[in-house]
DNA sequence: GTCTATATGCGGATAGAC
DNA sequence: GTCTATCCGCATATAGAC
């Protein structure tokens, strides 16, 4: 296989199993099992476990800032308020597994002096991209991200892995996110 | 030193390197330095790592719970509403190093299997209480808990690092924590 | 109640073959 | 481009003394 679309696999599984255990809690041989291949060669192709996480976050946040940078460019009123239709992509990217909670793994990471400043340089482009060409302010701003820590969250959680048998949650996940709360679920179930 | 002291002292230097550095990311030695003792004897106290982290978990939501029960039973409406009152208990238990930033990191961790129930458990009881004692509707109880999980997401992220030099951290800082913004200043110190 | 010494297992990284 | 074999360090846990 050409070397860019192994890393490409590469960085698909790594994503994955980051956003499950978190960046200390993985090892490089689960992600090599998780693309199919032999842990020296994950290691081989980034060098080490740093540059991989590293290049699992570039790539998830450039993934998120594209869909929400094509988002507002294509916006329709019609189709309701912008940070409604923004929102709609966000709970689509859970699609996308691990692209969302590697980013998050990293967010609870910030006192670490390698991932603390991509992280936080990472969060500010999101923001700045919905102040500047979003044309939020600050606080549509941070009221929107504070739904998206809270989907984080609760994903991070695993609360969908209890919807159906608990109404409780049921209750709390569809206040949450009022159309899509089932998708959780499915998200629980890996 | 008594047994019980010693468990406490433990316990709360435990919650600050947990939430610092994750579970996994944590070490019993770093945990042992934290705490003036030497590492087999914080192994001795609580048997596993695991454990030691489970009894973190429950002292810090055992904490949180007390706090906002106390909120709501001494609620005073002349004092604002009530989810912002008890927001305001919130950000003050920020000044209780580690006990927000454990239960965060455990709640990033569902996936695992005895993290994972412990953690969907402690978040539901929260919700519960603002549900049930506290009279919020199941979409202000998570509209709260949104804006708890920005403020974790901020204080894991170290933001308030750059609050003095960012003029954007702090336009967002503050448009996420009006009147609090520059205690995560002072939180990202350390 | 608290320590020092240490056994043991695991994970990241390297060497080197094919 | 990809593997097998392996080194080495580190972290949890145990043994046992004081």
């Amino acid at each position: 296989m050409r070397s860019e679309d192994r890393r490409e696999l590469i960085l698909a599984a790594a994503a994955v199993v980051f956003g499950e255990r978190g960046y200390v809690g993985t090892t490089t041989d689960a992600v090599a099992k998780a693309a199919g291949i032999s842990q020296p060669y994950v290691v081989r192709m980034f060098g080490t476990k740093a540059a991989l996480f590293q290049a699992v976050l570039d790539r998830s946040l450039d993934k998120l800032i594209l869909e929400f940078r094509q988002e507002i460019a294509e916006y329709d009123p019609a189709r309701g308020e912008l940070h409604a239709c923004i929102g709609r992509r966000y709970v689509e990217l859970l699609a996308d597994r691990g692209l969302l909670l590697s980013l998050m793994q990293a967010f609870m990471l910030g006192a670490d002096p390698e991932i603390g400043p991509t992280a936080r340089a990472g969060f500010l482009r999101v923001y700045r991209l919905l102040r500047d060409e979003g044309r939020f302010s600050p606080e549509e701003a941070t009221e929107f991200l504070s739904g998206g820590m809270m989907i984080n969250t609760l994903v991070g959680l695993r609360m969908g892995a209890d919807f159906d048998t608990d109404p409780e949650v049921r209750e709390m996940l569809t206040a949450a996110m009022p159309t899509k709360a089932a998708l959780l679920r499915d998200l629980a179930r890996h």
